[in-house]
DNA sequence: ACGGGCGCCTGCCAGC
DNA sequence: TGCTGGCAGGCGCCCG
């Protein structure tokens, strides 16, 4: 699944390739790709023609295309399985083709969006009243990504205090900090010799500044081995980048022995999902042990 | 207002 | 072999 440094690299691919670009047509294939899009396919498709397309923007694992001069913007989310792909025109349609773009110029390509599980779409929004980065309307409660030269890393930190959840819950909420997937919270929170289960308001101010370096590591080093990609036509992604083959230390490695102190790791049932951890680098706190 | 939990989807694969 | 059911999980939404 595209985590955030994935959307980032597809964030590049949109603003190399479709950028300045006017549609012509839109094509919606699965009324279930436009859900977010309230008045329906036919209307995404009718207001979208015409319109040029600005560079390209993100926040957390959101992406939006500002349409020139209007104050509007597609908003796209990959879900789970989604792929936005620049390809030439006439190429055969991908198996989960939902939606296609076309564009006025000459030059031979169109923007496809393919997304296998449908967890993710397309949609128009108007931007937020005060104007926040152009941000759509729909999105202004999502926080900041601890990319973002904006993050604000002492109201975070302040934030976790004042929260009575617990930790992984805490780095999963896009209302906090946004852009952290269930992969890389298993990541950090092993980098950080820290139980998913601990309670936020448990950690000390170096402690929850540890965790967050260790945010930015993990997506720094997955941008830095995905970044090689984007100029290629092949706006990306598949999802599966190199990057996770070599190395997870946490997720996935049920019974395979801690990268640190060779404990075999464990994988807890987790919110209808899986935590993975080490018994011994990351014990649970008191009161849930 | 805040925190917890569920459901949406479909392909894969283990197990019977 | 063919079927079934569990699993993957970002995020909106609903409930208490």
């Amino acid at each position: 699944m595209p985590e955030l440094p994935e959307v980032e690299v597809v964030r590049r691919g949109l603003e190399r390739w479709v950028a300045g670009r006017t549609v012509t047509e839109v094509e919606v294939l699965h009324p279930r790709a436009v859900r977010r899009h309230p008045a329906g396919g036919e209307d995404f498709a009718a207001r979208l023609k015409g319109q040029r397309f600005e560079v390209a923007r993100r926040r957390g694992k959101y992406l939006w295309v500002p349409l020139a001069e209007t104050g509007t913007s597609v908003l796209g989310h990959l879900g789970m399985s989604g792929q936005l792909l620049v390809q030439p025109e006439g190429a055969p349609d991908e198996k989960h083709l939902r939606i296609r773009i076309r564009f006025d110029d000459s030059a031979g390509t169109e923007l496809r969006f393919v997304d296998q599980r449908t967890f993710g779409g397309l949609s128009l929004h108007d931007q937020t009243p005060d104007g926040t980065d152009g941000l759509p309307d729909v999105i202004g409660h999502i926080a900041r990504d601890p990319l973002d030269p904006a993050f604000d890393d002492a109201a975070f930190q302040s934030a976790l205090r004042l929260r009575r959840t617990t930790i992984k819950r805490a780095l999963l909420d896009q209302s906090l900090i946004s852009g952290v997937g269930n992969i890389y919270a298993d990541e950090a929170l092993w980098r950080s010799k820290l139980h998913y289960d601990r309670p936020t308001a448990s950690l000390t101010r170096p402690r929850s500044a540890e965790l967050l370096g260790h945010v930015r590591d993990v997506m720094n080093a997955a941008l830095v081995a995905g970044g090689t990609s984007f100029d290629s036509l092949y706006v990306n992604v598949n999802g599966e980048s190199g990057y996770f083959d070599r190395s997870l230390d946490a997720y996935g490695r049920e019974d395979e022995p801690c990268h640190r102190c060779g404990t075999p790791m464990r994988r807890r049932a987790w919110m209808n999902r899986s935590s993975y951890f080490c018994p011994r680098c990351q014990r649970p706190p008191r009161t849930t042990a």
